[in-house]
DNA sequence: GTTAATGGTTAACATGGTTATCGATGACGA
DNA sequence: TCGTCATCGATAACCATGTTAACCATTAAC
């Protein structure tokens, strides 16, 4: 019994593995052309969008990057006016950073092309597999927060 | 109707993109520090893996990337002892490369290495969980492939 | 057989990660 | 209160890896 659970969980992320980093770089490849920002630009732009004003440090962690990584970004952002920097006025030295609204305008917008394909791709779908997919979802979110 | 059809499907897509790209960062984070290998490397090594000999311009296609970055690629994998290249012996232009037994031993570790993490992770789901994913696994390979 | 097209390499450059170092600010014990 | 130490962020120098442009060798075509 174990040895039988053991190889049908093996072969099950194999499996997973493949399909989700396969549509990760599809999903990926999407907003490649996007706006001018880079992968990372939108990626730290985004994070801001979601979470509101962070420290350099906290993005750090957050993108699980080392914090020279973020100034550099940060700085380009900030030359396009998408980001803003502030020093934080409890501890002179704490950069806070946050998103601009025309920042966020773009973050929404990109968000919107992105999703364009997948939601025709599940357009194809039957309802059952959609509600299917629904039902996963929730399930790898809980893995990859696991 | 449309309309509820279309604003859920939206609502999916992007609790897939959400999960999908989580996980599948997750994943690429389980074997960064694989054997002093870099992440373009093991791709490379594991596209040859499973496909047999390839020439530099094929491999280029596959990777989405340009001829040049596959030669330096393949270059530091050739000097690793892990790829061969040879001439076509009917298309003196061409270069083809394959993966030598030592290459595809590192290559099977890796996976096997990679797999641990999400075979435990499937560990704690429920039998029916796991039927669920193991469904879903599927549609998204169909979704990535489409 | 000369010319054009093709496959791959090399060179020069851009981006984005790293570590090491430093300046400035905050925290804390003598 | 002051001197020392810790912490945050920025800068510098380096590495990995992508790009385009130019070039070489080989094949294809007229």
């Amino acid at each position: 019994m174990t040895s039988q659970t053991e190889t049908s969980s093996t072969e099950l992320a194999q499996g997973m593995r493949r399909s989700v980093m396969r549509l990760a770089r599809r999903l990926r490849q999407m907003h490649e052309e996007s706006l001018g920002l880079t992968q990372n630009q939108l990626s730290l732009l985004g994070l801001l969008t979601g979470s509101g004003p962070r420290s350099v440090g906290e993005l750090a962690e957050l993108e699980k990057v080392q914090p020279p990584a973020i100034t550099r970004t940060v700085k380009a952002l900030e030359q396009l006016g998408l980001v803003q920097r502030s020093a934080d006025p409890d501890d002179g030295r704490r950069a806070v950073v946050e998103v601009t609204p025309r920042g966020r305008e773009i973050v929404l917008a990109d968000r919107r092309r992105r999703d364009l394909w997948l939601v025709e791709r599940l357009g194809e779908l039957t309802p059952a597999e959609r509600e299917l997919l629904g039902r996963a979802s929730v399930l790898l979110q809980r893995l990859a927060d696991s």
